[in-house]
DNA sequence: GCCAACGTTGGC
DNA sequence: GCCAACGTTGGC
């Protein structure tokens, strides 16, 4: 069981999207080192951290879970959509993805602020300054940590 | 909206 | 294969 955390922007697909959609594709990714983590890392079951990036706070605000092996990332080939990669191919894609499922909404939203100032947390990839990596993975102690500090008492 | 930090591209 | 230029991410 590896536990990740996965940036989204709100305003393109927010942690109520998920909900709405239930599961869906992790589309769009376009970055080397987060596709790897998607195509040999991930496992169905693997527990992820919904993180708003770009957000007011950006904060991780809900758990979804993987729910997919890796397939081909389609938008990469369809010429109309904004993730079209004219480099993939349907004989040789370039860009993979999995589905995310969800699972819930954290009752308290754990803001990077908190994150960065919390002694257990402050050492998460995602506090790291100019860490960019869309997905990446996450220590278990910090995951419960969140879990903890997220669905509070 | 600014801009630091980073990944990627392309000229050489 | 180096590295400058460029584009993007994402915190602030």
């Amino acid at each position: 069981m590896n536990y990740w955390l996965m940036k989204s922007e709100e305003d393109e697909y927010s942690i109520d999207m998920l909900k709405k959609d239930k599961r869906a594709p992790w589309f769009g990714v376009r970055n080397f080192q987060a596709r790897n983590f998607m195509r040999d890392d991930m496992k169905i079951g693997d527990k992820v951290l919904f993180y708003h990036s770009n957000a007011n706070p950006s904060a991780v605000v809900g758990l979804a879970k993987v729910a997919s092996d890796p397939h081909t990332d389609k938008t990469a080939l369809d010429k109309k959509s904004k993730y079209s990669d004219v480099r993939s191919t349907k004989e040789k894609p370039i860009w993979e993805c999995v589905d995310v499922e969800f699972v819930s909404k954290l009752n308290n939203v754990v803001t990077l602020e908190y994150i960065k100032g919390d002694a257990e947390l402050s050492n998460m990839l995602v506090a790291k300054r100019g860490q960019r990596l869309s997905i990446q993975p996450v220590e278990k102690s910090h995951f419960d940590r969140i879990i903890e500090l997220g669905t509070g008492k």
